[in-house]
DNA sequence: TTAGCATTGTTAATAAATAAACAGTAACTG
DNA sequence: CAGTTACTGTTTATTTATTAACAATGCTAA
């Protein structure tokens, strides 16, 4: 399903949109008001009935929204119809972190390999996941036609392991190293800093702190 | 220091200036341009001139900018002066990622507590910080005068995590459930779903794996 | 059957974030 | 010592994101 240049906020809704629906999705319940799926994640009722009309879906005037309808709807647009396939490279604490958060989630993803250089982890399998060493990561990458690496090693490596992944021919990559990342633009790149996170929150806090004392 | 309203992505960058110039601060080097924090981080210039702006700072028409002086202007800014104080609230995978990460990064922040309610975590001593059970939280946190939570738990608990500590009177929290929460205006709320970032990954790696076939 | 109400869908307004344009100026160059 | 260069600092424009406004519609109830 083609929607031309969805905004990158509304994509992230849109996830979040039907991981509220799947958890409300009942017999008894099968409609839903722009105002129900507000509350549930705290934005404006305008917001989602802006969303949904990009995606181009309409609702009951006096019932709301068809909560499976609108389930499939969002799957046909942001999920790959052949499915992706997801790896990790580093499987620390973050790496497990990601991979237990994941599992069993969303059937059009799966986590299909993980990376490390630790003896102790490599050929032995996280929650499901077979882990490599980095070294077979191009191999391994090609064979699985894994589209989306996630980078969860120790940041002066992800510049080395991101141009792997990329030469390995990969289509996304998520980066949680706070090194910002170089990758050409058919790649699409995704970065997060819990450091950077945090900070912001303390300063916000400090902030509201001093506005409410 | 008070600069009023700076805005929230400024704020982010201005974190991530100040990790960037301690990794290159050195005796050779005393002065950085615009374009070359630019170059570090991949943005443009301008935004960085316009940040420094923001802050009140000028630079030497020739010369750049005082990398320490940045520094420290950018702490004084951002950083508490009496310090804030941390605890992370589920010693999971992603509550032990959070703290590697953060082991002697800032000194104006500090990881006081953990909790969780598994009794193996409980009374012993994780990368330096201390766990204790969760029903020990409001009597930690306010006996600590920790000001900021961050939220690694399931997310079913995550709002009854969120009361407490509120209640206990935390001024800034960082949850990491998929779980959105509902916090009273004086706390300061970051959510991030690591889920709906994947989700997002996938959806602009497909579009742009279309695109330039 | 008709007035009122609750809800959607869309357009218009506002706010936030980014990028472009350009004036100003100190150092360098010939 | 005049012209050029390479920067900064600020204003203006553009793009992106959010919010407000409101017309349209069909259900409900007198």
């Amino acid at each position: 399903m083609f929607i031309k240049n969805l905004p990158h906020k509304t994509v992230e809704r849109l996830s979040q949109y039907r991981r509220a629906l799947l958890m409300i999705l009942s017999k008894e319940k099968t409609h839903v008001f722009s105002h129900e799926i507000a509350q549930m994640l705290h934005i404006t009722p305008v917001q989602v009935r802006r969303d949904l009309m990009l995606i181009g879906y309409s609702g009951n005037l006096r019932k709301g929204y068809d909560i499976k309808e609108l389930i499939d709807l969002i799957g046909k647009i942001i999920d790959s119809e052949r499915g992706q396939r997801v790896a990790v490279v580093g499987l620390g604490n973050l790496g497990k972190a990601f991979i237990s958060y994941f599992k069993g989630k969303r059937s059009k993803l799966s986590m299909i390999a993980a990376f490390d250089i630790n003896p102790e982890k490599i050929n032995r399998v996280f929650d499901g996941v077979p882990c490599y060493h980095i070294n077979q990561l191009p191999e391994i990458i090609k064979q699985n036609n894994i589209s989306i690496g996630i980078i969860t090693v120790p940041s002066e490596q992800a510049p080395e392991i991101a141009e792997s992944l990329v030469l390995s021919g990969i289509k996304g990559i998520l980066n949680y190293t706070p090194k910002p990342l170089n990758v050409p633009a058919y790649v699409y790149l995704e970065e997060y800093d819990m450091i950077t996170s945090l900070e912001k929150v303390a300063f916000f806090a400090k902030k509201n702190d001093e506005r409410f004392k």
